[in-house]
DNA sequence: AATTTCTCCTGCAAGC
DNA sequence: TGCTTGCAGGAGAAAT
């Protein structure tokens, strides 16, 4: 499942198509795309009947020239320089890819021909993911100011004052990226076993030292999976835009390995559904909370 | 206002 | 072998 080191591989692997023209753009499936106009939240949420409106000319970046790849969190923007982005986000399944081959593959939803020959293509088994057609920079710093500071970088005490006053689950509030933009399930669990912070604990009782470890284990674990391409599970589900799997997932040491022994202490590591979310930790080094 | 629950969707694994 | 069932999960909308 994408999340900041994965959606970090992608655009740095999408490099090669910054100065490629884009000559047409085939939309093959509407719902996955969300232009000006659609419904909140996108045209496939839309309750009803709800016709769908047709891509204005130009919105997804037919005829322009691609000159930036940004991302924020997990989001990826791909810039034409003029203002108008296309955003990304890859839910679950979502993946970019550069191709030589025209021929469509399942779960093909968006297609940009690109004027050399190569095809980009937004492909999503599950379509959790999505494109969004933004038409200038101010919507795109509108939706990015909305999200957290970029967990790559995030520090200390900015990380405590944002969680001081929530009442939620710590867990929860790592996966709410208008907190913190970019860790998932993944990485979330990681984090709080290498920082020993047990995932229940309410977000509002992290003191300074442990906003510490937290911060520093977010921003080294978050650096080592973008330095090993992300993080490609048994299921194969993530590549980047080249195809390249990540090697992180043989680093895990929480995420996916509930039953087996915790690589610090040997106590067998545990698993629960907090925060809507399996989480899977060592009940020695993440001490519980009373009431948990 | 903050937090939790519901919903979307498909592929895969386990069980019979 | 082929069916059913359960599970995985990001994030917006709806409910509490």
């Amino acid at each position: 499942m994408p999340e900041l080191p994965e959606v970090e591989s992608v655009r740095r692997s999408l490099l090669p198509i910054v100065g490629a023209r884009v000559e047409r753009v085939a939309v093959r499936t509407r719902r996955s795309l969300v232009v000006p106009g659609d419904p909140p939240g996108g045209f496939s949420r839309a309750r009803g009947d709800v016709k769908p409106r047709p891509v204005p000319r130009g919105a997804l970046l037919d005829g322009a020239t691609i000159k930036r790849l940004d991302r924020h969190g997990k989001q990826l923007a791909i810039g034409s320089g003029d203002g108008r982005a296309l955003l990304i986000h890859l839910g679950m399944t979502g993946r970019v890819e550069i191709r030589d081959s025209p021929r469509a593959q399942t779960h093909d939803h968006v297609v940009w021909a690109l004027a050399d020959g190569r095809r980009v293509v937004f492909n999503d088994a599950r379509r959790f993911g999505g494109v969004w057609a933004l038409p200038d920079t101010a919507a795109l710093h509108a939706r990015w100011n909305a999200l957290g500071p970029d967990a790559l970088t995030i520090d200390a005490s900015d990380l405590r004052e944002r969680l001081r006053r929530s009442a939620r689950p710590i867990k929860a509030a790592l996966l709410d990226q208008a907190v913190l933009a970019g860790v998932g399930n993944i990485y979330a669990d990681e984090s709080l076993h290498a920082a020993r912070i047990h995932p229940a604990r309410l977000a509002s009782s992290i003191r300074a030292d442990d906003a510490e470890r937290l911060a520093g284990a977010i921003r080294r674990i978050l650096q080592a999976a973008v330095d090993a391409g992300g993080s490609t599970l048994r299921d194969g589900t993530y590549s980047d835009a080249s195809g390249a799997a990540g090697s992180y997932a043989t680093r895990h040491a929480a995420y996916g390995r509930a039953g087996e022994p915790c690589t610090r202490c040997d106590v067998t590591l545990v698993s629960d559904v907090i925060a809507q979310r399996t989480s899977v930790w060592c009940p020695r080094c993440q001490r519980a909370p009373r009431c948990v």
